[in-house]
DNA sequence: ATCTGTGAACCGGTTCACAGCC
DNA sequence: GGCTGTGAACCGGTTCACAGAT
């Protein structure tokens, strides 16, 4: 199988969602006009992409919804359960605990890590804030194949080496800092103030 | 000027961070080779990026750092303030309200809204929770040029058609639902799903 | 010597168009 | 008739390479 662009990547989520979606309307078939439609792209690069991991359609007819949605949670790695981790138990961390998506998709939040004494033990439904200085021992355990970087700009690429020493090989990363992330380890960024800047340039551009 | 392509344009917003991180650590110019360095890509690419919108360096030096600074800012458009509602007032919208980086960059949070009673009237520091079924009655007054989108997926595109109709005409949605954007105005979405899925399929393909 | 600005070449993701199958 | 699968054409963003400026 040759390497995956990336922008394939996003949409095979986005044509996940769209499969879900219609199945939950109670549609057993999907064609790659429909999958277009709802994920905001067009019919010969939805059948563009799913050519590059098989053939799953029927001529004439589209695609069944029930085995086009197993075949995409099977691409995107979504059969398994992978174990999660936040570092970082501010406001972000927080809100992204308790987030319903994680579960929904098959992502478990196995701990969370703060190094504020104030948050450190507090209670978060089943889970306790630990002490970051815990960390590298808890993962041990925990074996986490996913973590979360919610912690202050300055912090993240220390953290980060950490991670990825104990073993984390992709990480998403909430804080703004531009990090070097250490061989192997795959780091995706959130960054809302360069969503923000792009409003911005187009609101100045046309209006 | 032509068309800037969505790619340079998240680019400018790494420029611009990377030539402020710069000007923090003492440096009063910058090579394009700096930035690429700080912006995680390429010298040429740089400069092609900066030369669409004028000639800002100096050859043989690099560019100053604190009028590369001022041109990136005065392209982003963001010499102006620009006013923001929130919408959603739950754990996403509260984390949103307070985070530090829309004040830093210039982003007015104006008002917060909901449509839960028990969260109606609540304080958030300076600003008070607004039921939604006012939120006509108060966009005419506040008069946003941007509306974060924090809602449940299902109530995502009666709210953004709501924000539209009201003169709003850039949104940044947190909602997981593929919205319809109406004619002029811009969305752009952030999915923690979508990452995670990211994540969890380059996990799959090298591990 | 060094670094910018930029036309030209390159490359790979997208679009097209049609053969193949139901 | 309708829709998929896919090679070929297209297109635009990226990279290259070098002239130009200090």
């Amino acid at each position: 199988v040759p390497a995956v662009a990336e922008p394939t990547v996003r949409r095979l989520s986005r044509y996940l969602q769209a499969v879900e979606d219609a199945l939950r309307s109670g549609d057993r078939t999907v064609s790659s006009g429909d999958l277009a439609r709802l994920a905001d792209t067009t019919a010969a690069q939805v059948r563009k992409d799913l050519s590059q991991f098989g053939s799953f359609g029927t001529r004439g007819v589209g695609y069944d919804a029930r085995m086009l949605r197993d075949q995409l949670r099977n691409i995107l790695g979504l059969k398994r359960a992978w174990q999660v981790v936040i570092v970082g138990a501010g406001k972000i961390g927080a809100a992204l605990a308790q987030y319903p998506g994680f579960a929904e998709h098959g992502f478990h939040v196995a701990a969370v890590f703060d190094c504020d004494p104030a948050k450190v033990g507090n209670r978060w439904g089943r889970l306790t804030v630990c002490d970051v200085t815990e960390l590298e021992a808890r993962l041990r355990t925990v074996r986490p194949d996913i973590a979360v970087l919610a912690v202050p700009s300055p912090a993240a690429q220390g953290i980060l080496d950490r991670l990825a020493d104990a073993g984390v090989r992709a990480v998403l990363n909430f804080a703004s800092a531009p990090l070097r992330p250490p061989p192997g380890v795959e780091v995706r960024h959130v960054n809302m103030a360069h969503e923000l800047e792009a409003l911005s340039f187009s609101l100045t551009r046309q209006g």
